[in-house]
RNA sequence: GGAGAGAUGGCUGAGUGGUUGAAGGCGCCCGCCUCGAAAGCGGGUAGGGGUUUACGCCCCUCGCGAGUUCGAAUCUCGCUCUCUCCGCCA
């Protein structure tokens, strides 16, 4: 969320900001709203005051043993407007919290201006798409004719955008998984977290998931538990509520979990095929910096994707989104989009952004930089690295031969126990 | 699921209605002492909010939320979490 204090004093700033991601309009209300909270809390408060005072005196009358009746009297009636006044502050900054978690990120200075995907720009592009000899089919119909991929059964068991991976199909997204987390744990540095899958309702809020987006999560219906829809939720709150030491900074988390997605509002979006999934795995990164590392952090946080995609050799490109296309927290974004052979086209498989303060204003996730310093909320980044089932998709459509077969990225046959073909 | 115990500051640990936001100890920071260090001595060490040019002042917080009271860490009720034993379970 954004900072009040922000608001307060820099409200044009604010105003710009907003206005370029399309959501204008409440800054005035809040500063309303924020000056008559501000109004009832000095009353309040210089009431409590007269309270403890008081009080302490009844307590030495009463040890004195005299009588102090008429005292008491008084604070019964000063309690009264105590108790009504903490109840309009608490309205008020109810009212204020509903609009403040509502209101998206302001985007950084470079961030180009756009309603849509339609004015992101390109940064660079990686690898040459392959020409084929022959025409290039869609992994759908190469892992159906494979028995790697099973939509029919998919769809039997549970529904609609759910697979069944089967044998070597199975294997090479596990293979994926162990690929992305062995270079991420051991060429990047980063340390191996595996969070639970269910996470609560404040670490939803944490991350900006809620209480916006409450259609697109999956909500058990059993306890007050969701599903988390990346790692991100429970890896960027694994320090909520806490500080932590400048020389801690930063941290960088990798972790493998499977992600749950309404996927509501994308009815007939990408019906077929691996893309879009109830359920799916991904290798996340999340970062935790000062806030002045997290520019060059988030550039190498993009740069750590990359590298995935290179060792495969997936041509891809690497997309600056405009402020109309970047999700609700992030204040600055990069997509990695892979080429799909059957599609003609760059599909994003990776989704690197920095929040800055957004997430830890949120979940209460500050740090210190010298021991007795005040606290300082970090700034949280994450991205794919990268999203399996779609790098799945990617291999099966790049990799494809002419019989059908489908070739094994030289760096996974170690992980596929020698093996270097899907026939 | 049943029975019991517990939750206090960075840690440990007192505190059962009245200057207790909280004793003592440990840790940490500053100073004295020392050639230097240790020990010793003195002082300082929570977070949030409001107000103020500033110094400062005020409010809230002893797991969370209600309640009793002029006054609650302390009493009452509800909830959450942790631990122990039993049951169940992968």
């Amino acid at each position: 969320m954004l900072d009040l204090k922000l608001i307060r004093t820099n409200p044009d700033q604010v105003r710009t900001g907003l206005a370029k991601r399309g959501a204008e309009g409440l800054v005035d209300e809040l500063l309303r709203l924020d000056r008559e909270r501000r109004e009832n809390l000095t009353k309040v408060e210089a009431l409590k005051n007269k309270r403890n005072v008081v009080s302490k005196e009844v307590g030495r009358l009463k040890a004195a043993k005299v009588d102090a009746t008429n005292l008491i009297n008084e604070m019964k009636e000063v309690n009264e407007e105590i108790k009504r006044l903490d109840e309009v502050v608490r309205t008020l900054e109810e009212e204020i919290n509903r609009i403040l978690y509502t209101l998206p990120n302001l985007p950084q200075e470079d961030v180009p201006v756009g309603s849509d995907d339609q004015t992101n720009v390109e940064i660079r592009r990686w690898g040459t798409p392959r020409t084929f000899g022959f025409e290039p089919k869609p992994h759908w119909e190469l892992g159906e004719e494979l028995e790697i991929l099973d939509f029919e059964r998919g769809a039997k068991i549970s529904g609609a955008r759910f697979t069944v991976l089967k044998g070597l199909g199975a294997r090479l997204e596990r293979a994926l998984v162990n690929f992305m987390l062995d270079l991420h744990i051991n060429k990047h540095g980063y340390t191996e977290i595996f969070p639970p899958f269910l996470v609560n309702r404040d670490c939803m809020v944490g991350t900006g998931q809620l209480p916006k987006f409450e259609e697109d999560m999956f909500k058990v219906t059993t306890g007050d538990y969701y599903l988390i829809p990346t790692a991100e939720v429970p890896v960027t709150n694994l320090h909520r509520e806490e500080i932590l030491e400048a020389a801690s900074l930063p941290k960088k988390y990798v972790a493998y979990t499977a992600c749950f997605r309404a996927e509501a509002g994308s009815a007939g979006r990408d019906t077929r095929g691996l893309i879009r999934q109830h359920q799916f795995n991904k290798v996340e990164l999340v970062k935790l910096t000062t806030p002045e590392d997290s520019y060059r952090e988030h550039e190498s946080l993009v740069h750590d994707a990359e590298e995935v995609l290179q060792l495969l050799n997936l041509p891809y490109r690497v997309m600056l989104l405009s402020s109309g296309d970047m999700g609700f927290s992030a204040s600055k974004c990069y997509d990695l989009e892979v080429w799909l052979p059957s599609f003609g086209v760059y599909r994003e498989i990776s989704s690197c952004s920095n929040f800055e303060a957004f997430q830890a204003r949120r979940a209460n996730l500050r740090f210190r930089r010298e021991p007795d310093a005040k606290p300082e909320f970090v700034h949280t980044l994450n991205g794919s690295g990268l999203a399996v089932g779609r790098t799945l998709a990617a291999i099966i459509e790049n990799y494809q031969q002419a019989d059908g077969s489908v070739a094994i990225p030289e760096v996974l046959v170690p992980y596929m126990g020698g093996i270097t073909v899907i026939k």
